[in-house]
DNA sequence: AATTGAGTTCCACATAATGGAACTTAAGAG
DNA sequence: CTCTTAAGTTCCATTATGTGGAACTCAATT
C-alpha cells in the first residue's frame, strides 16, 4: 500500500472509482463487508454503488461472493494504451534503446507519487507483459520514479515530497525524505537515476528524466537488468545512451505535438 | 463499429461509461464538439462529465484539445488481469497447449456481442501483447466467440443472435445469421470452432467452448496459426488437444471454486 | 429454535447532476 | 482590422439522482 489509496472521490464518479481502487489495492479478495471497511460509506450506499459498478461491467462477483475487477476495465485500457499519443512517439526509441543495450527498457510516468509504466521492450518475453504495463510503483525506489521527480519545477517537487510515504523494500530503498533529496540533486547534476536495487533485490536500471517544455507533464527511460549479469560500470556506461534516448523523445513530441500550446 | 457502442449507459456511471466508451471506440481523435455530436448530451452537461473523467484520470487532454484515455485504467486494467480468477486458472493450460502446438493460443470471454481476450501465449513476441489482451472483436467471426456462443443456453442464444450487426471482414466472414446458426450446429455437434481467415485474411484458428455447470459463463480457447505455415489439416488434427484443454480448465474451474453456487 | 452476521431492499430526504442561457476565446471572412 | 461564426467554458435555478438509516431476508452457528 502505498500513499495511492488516500485518493478522495469527488463526486459520484469519485466515490466509485475509490470502490475500484480499494478492490484493486487489496492483496486478497474482499467481500462485501470487507469493501464497506475500506471505503467509508453507509452499506445501504455501497450496496448500490457496487450494483452499478457490477452493471457497467467494471467490477464483477466471484462464486464466493468476493469481488473481482471487471473485463470493461480490460477493454478500454486496451484502447488507453494503443491510443495513447506519448506512448506511439516513445515507441520506436525504447526498440532501439533496447537494440543497443540488449537489456529490457521501460517507459514510466508519474502520476502523483507513483510511476505508472506505459511501455515495456525486452527480447526473452519471459515475464507476461501485463504485469509490467499498467503496474504503479512507489517513486522513491524506481529509476524512472526518480528520473522523473527530479524533472518537476521546485514548488511542485515539494508537493510531491511531502505526499511520500517511504517504506523499506530492499536493503538499499531510500529510508526517507533526506536520502531522497540528495539523490534528487545528484539526479539533477548528472541527468540520470539510478536505481541500486532499491526496490527488488538483483534489478537495478539507469534512467533518464522526459518532460514536456512546462514540465506539466515529466516521465522516464530506463535500462534495467539483472545485478548478476551486469555491473554498475556497465549500467554507468550505458547512461549517455539512456540520456540520449530521452532527449530525442522530447525532440520528437516538441516537433509533433507542435511548438507549445 | 460493432454494436457495442450502443450501450445506454444507465446512472450517473453509466453515462460517464458512455463517454469513455464513445472516445474508445473512435477511430480518430475527438474534440469536443466531436464528442457532443456523439453522446447525446447538452453541452453543460458534457463539459462537467468530462471534466470529472479528467479529474479522475479516465480521460485527458492533448495539446489539441483531443481527449484521449487516462492512465487510470491502465493501472486498474494491470490488476483486473493479475487479479482475475478464470484467466489464473487457465493460465497452466493455455501453457500447455502452446507447447503442444507451438502456435499462439488465445483465451476470450464472451461479453454481449463480442469476445474479449484475456490472455494470449505465444513464443515470438514479434506483435505487441496490449493489441490483443483486452482486445474486443466481434462473436461472429472469431474462432473464441463462435465457439462461446454454441455453449449458450437456446433462450440467451437467440437473444445474442439478434443483437449482432454482421460486417464482412474478409472474404470468408460469415454473412448473415442464417450462416452463423448452420456453424453453430455444427460447432455443438462437434465441440469444435474453426475461423477460417474469417476475421482476418491469413489467420485461422480451431477453438472450443468452455463454460461455467450453469452456463451463465462462457469463453473459449483457440490455438491461432497463419494460414501460409499451417493447413487447415494440421489444425483440424489439433482439435482434440484443444477441446481436451478446454474440458482441463472447465474441470480446474469446478473443483477450485467449489462443486456449485 | 434462537442468535448472529452477511447481504439486500426500501423510501423520505438532501445533495449532486442537469441543461438552458449567457459568456469568453479563437478562427475566418469581408 | 472589425465583423461574424463557431468552439469551448461558466453559471445557477430546477429537479432528478444518489444517499443512508432502518427494516428485512437468508444462512450459518450454537
Amino acid at each position: 500500500m502505498t500513499a495511492a489509496n488516500e485518493h478522495v472521490g469527488t463526486g459520484t464518479l469519485g466515490k466509485a472509482i475509490d470502490v475500484l481502487e480499494a478492490v484493486a489495492a487489496a492483496p486478497e479478495p474482499l467481500r462485501f463487508t470487507d469493501l464497506l471497511k475500506l471505503v467509508d460509506q453507509p452499506r445501504g450506499t455501497l450496496h448500490r454503488q457496487i450494483s452499478n459498478l457490477i452493471e457497467e461491467g467494471l467490477l464483477s462477483v466471484r462464486r464466493d461472493n468476493s469481488y473481482e475487477l471487471g473485463l470493461t476495465l480490460l477493454k478500454l485500457a486496451s484502447r488507453a494504451w494503443s491510443g495513447n499519443q506519448f506512448r506511439a512517439i516513445a515507441e520506436p526509441h525504447l526498440k532501439r534503446l533496447h537494440e543497443l543495450t540488449g537489456e529490457t527498457v521501460h517507459l514510466g510516468v508519474l502520476r502523483g507519487v507513483e510511476v505508472i509504466y506505459l511501455d515495456k521492450v525486452e527480447s526473452r518475453q519471459a515475464v507476461r507483459m501485463y504485469s509490467q504495463i499498467g503496474n504503479a510503483s512507489p517513486v522513491y525506489c524506481t529509476g524512472v520514479g526518480k528520473a522523473a521527480l527530479s524533472a518537476l519545477p521546485d514548488a511542485e517537487l515539494e508537493k510531491r515530497l511531502a505526499a511520500i510515504v517511504f517504506k523499506r523494500h530492499t536493503e538499499t530503498t531510500l529510508p526517507d525524505l533526506a536520502a531522497l533529496r540528495g539523490e534528487i540533486a545528484e539526479i539533477r547534476a548528472s541527468g540520470l537515476a539510478f536505481d541500486r536495487q532499491e526496490h527488488e533485490v538483483g534489478i537495478h536500471c539507469v534512467a533518464a528524466p522526459i518532460h514536456s517544455r512546462d514540465r506539466d507533464f515529466v516521465a522516464g527511460v530506463s535500462a534495467t537488468a539483472p545485478a548478476y549479469r551486469i555491473s554498475m560500470e556497465q549500467l554507468t556506461a550505458w547512461g549517455p545512451l539512456v540520456r540520449e534516448t530521452a532527449a530525442a523523445i522530447m525532440e520528437d513530441m516538441a516537433a509533433r505535438l507542435g511548438p507549445k500550446a
